[in-house]
Order: structure tokens, then sequence, then C-alpha cells
DNA sequence: ATAAATTTTTAGACAAAGCTAAAAATTAAA
DNA sequence: TTTAATTTTTAGCTTTGTCTAAAAATTTAT
């Protein structure tokens, strides 16, 4: 498989999770920033290769071949963004783009002796959950902060936007995976909230609660 | 760079250390197992970039840059081969064509911190010298055991062949690098040599000692 | 229900990196 | 030194993955 079949089978991967419906054209090449012609010619090419059902104009989906596929490319980015951060001592706003590299070093032998190296970690330094070797997912139940209401609280374990921005905003407020955090108000006109957070109390917008996976406590 | 840029880089500055003249087309067609056109395609481009020296039907050499990027491609390859054998525990044998692919990874943070997280060793599994950061390489003075004469003994520090094959004969004779070797007698017939390692005593052909590195002793 | 807007596909081109076959240059041999 | 053998280059073709522009299908809106 190529790097670029292992690009669009992750990026039809990522959308299913989020939409869970047929993926459109449209949606991969934005998605990829590439032209939707381009995208048509690779699912031709996918589903040549039995690896998406694909239907003209009917949009694309996985297979079981190709659903497989998908979780090991992802595996094996999330176990390498796991090593460069607990190994290589790297921030996790930086570990995107190499592991995007990384992710398409073929060896599974390699990626099992990484899984063993790193003590077989369940999620990635976002809070992302990583795929076992036989491609199980062990989903934690988590919500978005700004589903809380106030007075409730919960343990920052995730991130939806994973962006160096964002990421560097969490660090400078001292949020990290594994903190709580407590829902003090919530204000009605704009949703932004007041949170505590250790024992500091801090107002967020709806945005970057939007942004943050808790799981309640 | 592409991949295959950095592959014939890699591939010119191979037959460089052991040449040290200029390279032919088809020395380098053999060793990558390609067309001799094809070569001449690559060596046009490299050239148009600065990193070879190249003339019609004259051969071809590294410039600095050329140099450079060569050092850096192999000290990637070399760093990943300890990682892979000092930390993932993959035997000396197993990990060229693992490092083959990492050795594309992109990013001078990532390579510096594995540098550092693996002690900054000056030596692949094999006895290959790591360019540090600079590309400056420190240079073991050592000898093929080949070279050895009767009652003479050195370090194996070591090997030329990296096949398979020849590192799993040496395991099995349980040669390793450290290993003291004694050379007992050399016939001349066929220069095949009785040697002691350890405390064992055995046979071995002139082809096996020409493709064992010693360090004097 | 039909026209307008949008999405998707097709057709045709291009760059990278490989190949084959033929031509040109160099080296070796008679 | 001229011919023969070898090496190297050129020319032209192929595949992969991209693109633009135009055509076709679908969806939305009037």
């Amino acid at each position: 498989m190529t790097f670029s079949e292992e690009n669009y089978l992750k990026t039809i991967y990522h959308l299913t999770t989020l939409l869970d419906s047929e993926i459109s054209t449209n949606a991969i090449a934005e998605k990829m920033e590439t032209k939707a012609s381009s995208v048509t010619d690779m699912l031709k090419k996918l589903s040549e290769k039995n690896l998406v059902n694909y239907k003209k104009y009917q949009g694309v989906s996985l297979t079981d071949k190709g659903l497989h596929s998908a979780k090991m490319i992802v595996r094996k980015h999330r176990l390498w963004e796991v090593f460069l951060v607990d190994k290589l001592d790297f921030a996790w706003d930086e570990v995107h783009d190499i592991a995007e590299q990384l992710e398409h070093i073929k060896s599974e032998k390699l990626i099992n002796k990484l899984d063993e190296f790193l003590n077989f970690p369940t999620e990635d330094p976002h809070g992302d959950p990583i795929p076992n070797a036989e491609g199980m997912i062990v989903k934690v139940e988590k919500q978005l902060l700004s589903e809380l209401t106030e007075k409730q609280a919960g343990v920052c374990v995730g991130v939806k936007d994973t962006s160096s921005e964002f990421l560097q905003y969490l660090d400078k407020q001292e949020i990290a995976l594994g903190s709580k955090i407590e829902v003090m108000s919530k204000e009605s006109f704009d949703l932004s909230l007041k949170i505590k957070v250790g024992n500091k109390e801090l107002m967020i917008s709806n945005k970057i609660a939007a942004n943050l996976f808790v799981k309640k406590v």
C-alpha cells in the first residue's frame, strides 16, 4: 500500500468516526486539501483493491479490510505519538507531523515491539484511543466539557482540536490530561464557563469547552 | 528531498567510502538493483540541485552539500538501528530493512532527541560509525580478521557483510561485538583460520575472516 | 416541476521515477 | 590504430498521483 492510499484510508476512517455515514468526495478533498477529481481517482483505485465500497455519486465507506487497514495506520500514528512524548520528551503539540510520517513505516513486528516497549498504552497524548494489534478499541465514555451543567465536574481525558494553539493554551492554563475540572457557572448569553482547575478559577469560552473531553466524576 | 534522491546519495556515499574515487553509473545501478539509464536521469537531477559533481561519461562524486546530506541519512539509519536493537530488542540481523525506512523520516529534532535518548552512541549494532549531528565521524582503527597473522589477537569491533546469514552464523558461533578472537593458526592452502573465541576453538574460512573487523590487542 | 446551484466524474495534461531499445562515447583488444 | 566490447546517455514509453476544465449527475430552490 502506498503512502497516498494509506492517507486516504485514514481520512475516510476519521470522517466516518465523526459522521458515521457514507463519506462524500468533497468532504475527503477538503480534509486532505486536494481536489475532488483526485479523490475520485483514488476512490476507484481503493475500490479495485476492495478497501472501500464506492458507487459513483453515492459516496464511499470502508470495507472490513479497509477499516482494518485504517485502524492499523491510526494505531501506528498514536503509538508513535506516545513514544515521542513519553520517551523522547516532545510536547504534545509537536508530535502530530512527525507521527504523520512514522505511521507509514511498514513492519508489524516493529509496531508490536514498540507497543510493548511503551507498555501497551490505550490512549495517545491527546486522549485518543489506540487500537490494539487486532484493531479493537477500548472506548472511554467521555463528553465535551461544554455539555456539563453548573456544579458538575469531570476529569480531562482528551481534546478534540489538536492544534498547537489550543494545546499550548491548555498548557498555559495548566490544564492537562487527568486534571479535574469543575464547572462553577455558565453564562447563558455566550455559553462561556467559569471553571475551577486545581484551586484556580478561570473563565473559558464555549469554544474552548467544546474542544475538551471530560469524564464525569 | 525525495526518498529516491536520498537513496541515491546514500549509495554514492557508501561506494565512495569503499573506492574513494569517481563513482561510475554502472556501479550505482548495480548496487541499487536498477538500470543505468535510471541512474543517469537521477544524477542529472542531483547535479541540478548541487548535491553531486557530475560530468557526462566521467562518473560522479558528492559535493560538500551532498556529502553532508548523505551523512545525515546514514546517521539516521544507524541511530534507528541502535534503537531497534537496544530498546526494542531486535536481533542485529533484523534491523536493516526497517532502518531503511526510518532513515527517511524528516525531523532534525527527532533524530537529535533520539540520539540523546540512546546516550549518543558512536557505533551501530554492526560496528559501523554513527556521524554526529555535525557529520563528524569518529574512526576506530580496525582491520579485517583475515589480515591478522598467527598468534595475533583482536577484539571484534564490526562486520563488513551485514546479511542475515552472516550475522546469524556469528550468533551461532557466539561471536559478538566485543568478543576477543585469537588466531591460533592459518592454513596457507586456503587461508582458513583456526581461532579461539572465549575458550572455544573453531575453524573459519577466509571468507568469514574477511568480513569481520577486529581491533588488534 | 423545472431551473439553478452544487457536487461529482471524466478527459486530458503534467511531473517523478522507473523501464527498454537505440545511439554515442569510452575503453580494451587485436 | 582501427575494430570490438563495454559503458553511458538519450529518446520515448509507463505508472502513480496530482491538476484543470468541461461534462454529467444530483440536490436545492423557485
